[in-house]
DNA sequence: CTCCATTGGATAGTGTTACTCTCTAATCTT
DNA sequence: AAGATTAGAGAGTAACACTATCCAATGGAG
């Protein structure tokens, strides 16, 4: 297929299609003359990835270019991609020292193992320190139950990742972590306005609500 | 308290504290003559969520606006804070019926009473369609995981929001809300990155850890 | 073979967002 | 009286993500 073709599969505008193939996101089509490439499956799914990427994920460019590299090196395992690849919110801002060890500690008590450069300590750590100076601290007995919960569905969650193919395996973990993301957040939202509803009603009785879904 | 000061005491530049002012975000302090004004602490708090809104949640001013709207108007609840007030993406594309449906069939599974405006449902329909076109579907069977834990997390949650003092009663939900989701995505990210690890290193067995942290 | 639409490649322009700067006149401090 | 600070208004700027225009080469229709 060539440009238009694919413009139109994926539903990008040719211009955004050709600024995405200069600036890297996109690789290039296999050329058949010097004003002629054509591209195929791999392109159409690559763009849905880069759109997904930004308009569901929140990512920016520089980040999503960042992602793809790490998704395309095949020298990346599914942790190393976890661990280091997913830096959605850049951590500019100062460490405070006092943040960073209650999520060391955290990282103890449940005995994770992370690699020393994961970003994701980083804003764990940033996002406690702005909830500490909104005067909205969070307890040590919140952060574990929010371990506790993260910890049974990650499980679920790399079990689900496919073992036989590598590359498949990492863009599963990848989007199964970026894309997934806004999914928890609604679905939080979601019980949380459910909850909230039935306290206001009257219904103060805890844990009364079946864990498992109805008609399931 | 005047200018200088507030912008010390708070982080914030003048020239941005001003436009702040300008746009409406930052109520005007108290006038003491032509050229002067009196802020309090009430001021520095705002300027502090403010910024926490926008590089800790990733809003935008305008989604800020609408939240600290939603937290000064004296006659919004908790739950309809939490169901139409936080619309981090907006969800600008086309409906996709099907992803829709699944989304109600997941809210009717758990009986759980959501506002028809709300906005999760609809955030929640375009990323479940997102990842459909994405060859990356989610199974009802890991929504309703999603749901469960999301349903135990928001149930904690809910219970420490202060119920004598509505006005604090809604802020602390909507920053719960907001300002929480960055951490339950890195303490995501950090579980998945141990599992994933302990699956690479050969201990397949599920469920073995404990569901409490150690020394706790 | 001619003519016109399409393409690759390059460059420049646009709209949005979130500030940041400059200026003026009034006022405060010393 | 003099220098600094401020409110208020407007213009300027930097980053980001496109979007438009141009050109020469090519492909396909007739």
């Amino acid at each position: 297929m060539q440009m238009a073709e694919l413009s139109g599969a994926s539903g990008v505008p040719v211009a955004t299609v050709k600024f995405y193939l200069r600036d890297g996101l996109l690789p290039p089509g296999e050329p058949t003359s010097a004003t002629r490439a054509a591209y195929d499956e791999s392109h159409v799914r690559r763009l849905r990835l880069i759109r997904a990427l930004a308009d569901v994920a929140g990512l920016r460019l520089d980040q999503i270019r960042h992602v793809l590299a790490v998704v395309d090196d095949e020298s990346t395992s599914c942790a190393e991609a976890l661990g280091t690849a997913l830096m959605p919110r850049t951590a500019d801002a100062g460490p405070d020292p006092e943040a960073r060890r209650r999520v060391d500690r955290l990282i103890r008590r449940w005995r994770w193992r992370v690699g020393p450069d994961s970003r994701n300590r980083d804003s764990l750590a940033r996002a406690l320190s702005v909830l500490d100076s909104l005067e909205h601290p969070m307890p040590d007995e919140m952060l574990d139950r929010y371990a506790e919960a993260m910890h049974q569905v990650a499980d679920a969650e790399v079990s689900s990742v496919p073992t036989d193919n590598r590359d498949r395996a990492v863009l599963h973990a990848v989007v199964g972590t970026l894309l997934v993301e806004p999914v928890l957040a609604s679905i939080r939202r979601l019980a949380q306005e459910e909850i909230s509803r039935r306290r206001l009603t009257g219904r103060l009785r805890k844990g009364r609500r079946p864990r498992r879904p109805a008609r399931g």
